[in-house]
DNA sequence: GAATTATGAGAAAGCGTTTTCTCGGAGCGT
DNA sequence: ACGCTCCGAGAAAACGCTTTCTCATAATTC
């Protein structure tokens, strides 16, 4: 049996003894529904707001079986990508009424299928990010999802649409661009090992050098975050590299920094690009040339796509197999032409 | 009635059958109450997970009267100041098995109060970060609300924890460090106008200006965003300040931006700080002089506050008035000594 | 004026749990 | 062998809501 608060909460039972009508009809009132007399639904009202009375949601959603609240995993909150994600799916989940539970994994990809699914049960759907997951366990786990909107993945379930970001093509982008600006050396400041984003870019960039067997590529162990990005100096600057390829713009910006603290001018020296084009890029010295990824959109659009979900809308979108953002190359001033 | 999905998720019901036993003593078993038979316990144990049993959430939130979830509130997600706390929220209280949710007012201030009525209904409590509402409504919002914990504001009810950023201690600090480099004529580009943490730093300032009569301070229109500080570049200069204290950090990486497109030097011509010390800080060109705010560890704060409010411990802390956070002057290379 | 149909509201079932209440049966003491 | 306590498990109530069922009353028709 529930345990009464110190002092309960005022119930719908309240409001219909205040009315002296049954509890039925004040749920029709607060439900809109018109199959009651006016004069009967004005009392009903007039007690619930007298009263003050707010529907308990805990009970509305065990009757109706919904929350109006979806899940997103992330794998950390303390980067932006994720942020700016949140941040559309949060944004356009409260148009259509729906609050978001964030669960955060923490980069701990063991977790995170406990995580997810607790998530999922409090949820009517869940948007997973989960980069570091193994393609074995995400097959596994998906059906159990359901709904749910992938980011960066894909799975055999044909119920979940995909939403991917096209960093191959990006990372293409970026490179052909420091190649027309007569760079011949490159360097590529890679992400974390088991990153599927990371992946797509090595993918791209094989593609690249098939294309180019005259650009010297060097690849360089790193990460994702600013400190990868300031202690790779010595390194970059060992691979003689003139055009540097960052993981990401959080990379872009520590390396930067670090070349400034050694006096290295870029893009006079050395020209850097980052990736993702976060709301910082503009505002580095030099702004940043980097890809840029319409992210909040793309939160945004996880949200239209759980929405057609969870309203059973048949999507041929899911169909037609993962929706894709292509990046746009943002030439901003960290690049220029390579030194004689 | 509820409306059953098509397929019906597995229940209590369904372990029970299985098991043979009635559902109350399955959810004793899933409850680890030890009154149950060791033979039996077994048995349901073994129903439940070859049923791939998990408990309905939100029956189990109606029973108990509580979500294991709680709500915050915040004005704006694409600020680093508010991710940085919902991160740290979120981290604590993951750590003792609550989630949060999440409720963007998108700086809409006559949402706020629906808002986070809604969002504390769901939840077992509320942390409201609402700078721009009024004390009027706060006031009157405040106990309907409770448990809440405040962040950066404060309230007659005394049941109602209080994290405060001491912003105008930091701002004057950073006025000093200025002084101390020999500046003279500084400029505050002040945040956005109602806003609460804007109003201590104008306090702080006041003081300062009282103690140091022989300064020229003066007070420039602002915002919050790299924007601002970008398209402040005329002003400042018109004002003839060598110093410039900004709102925040965004702010001052706008302007610093927007000082190196035009070619004046920092902090050589013009010295610049921020406020908050957000990671960004460390990477900018060149290194933000900054107040840092242990922004994450805040949030962190905010949950253990609230834990103690939802176990009901008596926290002397609240009688004690609010937790203040001293900024820390955090000396870096957007400052240096004024011009001779 | 009697029979039929709307209309509208109360009674009750159901959502999936937890927990109190109850009670049969086992164990023990006398 | 009887009565007592104790233990463990099922029955049922409770949490707060929505919705179907049901039925009384009012409205309509011939």
């Amino acid at each position: 049996m529930g345990r009464r608060a110190t002092t309960r909460r005022i119930g719908i039972a309240d409001v219909a003894l205040k009315a002296g009508v049954s509890h039925a009809t004040v749920s029709r009132v607060m439900n809109g529904n018109f199959t009651v007399d006016a004069t009967i639904a004005a009392r009903v009202r007039a007690a619930a707001t007298e009263l003050n009375y707010q529907p308990n949601p805990v009970g509305r959603s065990l009757a109706l079986g919904k929350t109006d609240t979806i899940g997103i995993v992330v794998p950390d909150l303390s980067n932006p990508t994720f942020q700016a994600i949140l941040r559309g799916l949060s944004m356009a989940a409260a148009q259509d009424g729906y609050r978001v539970l964030i669960a955060d994994s923490s980069e701990v990809s063991s977790e995170e299928a406990i995580l997810a699914g607790e998530a999922r049960r409090r949820c009517d759907g869940l948007v997973l990010c989960a980069p570091r997951m193994s393609d074995a366990e995400l097959e596994e786990l998906a059906p159990s999802l359901h709904p749910m909107v992938l980011i960066n993945r894909t799975t055999m379930d044909t119920r979940a649409p995909s939403l991917m970001v096209d960093y191959g093509q990006g990372i293409q982008e970026l490179a052909e661009h420091l190649v027309g600006l007569g760079h011949t050396k490159l360097a590529f400041l890679a992400g974390p090992e088991r990153s599927a984003s990371n992946g797509l870019r090595l993918l791209g960039l094989e593609k690249f050098t098939a294309a180019h067997p005259e650009i010297d590529l060097q690849m360089l162990d790193g990460g994702s975050t600013f400190e990868v990005g300031h202690e790779s100096v010595d390194a970059v600057l060992a691979s003689g590299a003139t055009g540097v390829l960052a993981f990401n713009d959080l990379v872009a910006m520590g390396l930067l920094s670090g070349l400034h603290e050694r006096g290295i001018r870029v893009p006079e020296d050395i020209s850097v690009t980052g990736f993702d084009d976060i709301p910082f890029a503009r505002y580095t010295t030099p702004t940043l040339t980097t890809a840029a990824v319409p992210i909040t959109e793309l939160g945004q659009q996880a949200w239209h796509r759980m929405r057609d979900l969870i309203r059973n809308v048949p999507s041929d979108a899911v169909a037609q197999g993962p929706t894709v953002f292509q990046p746009r190359l943002e030439g901003r001033s960290s690049t220029g032409p390579a030194k004689p």
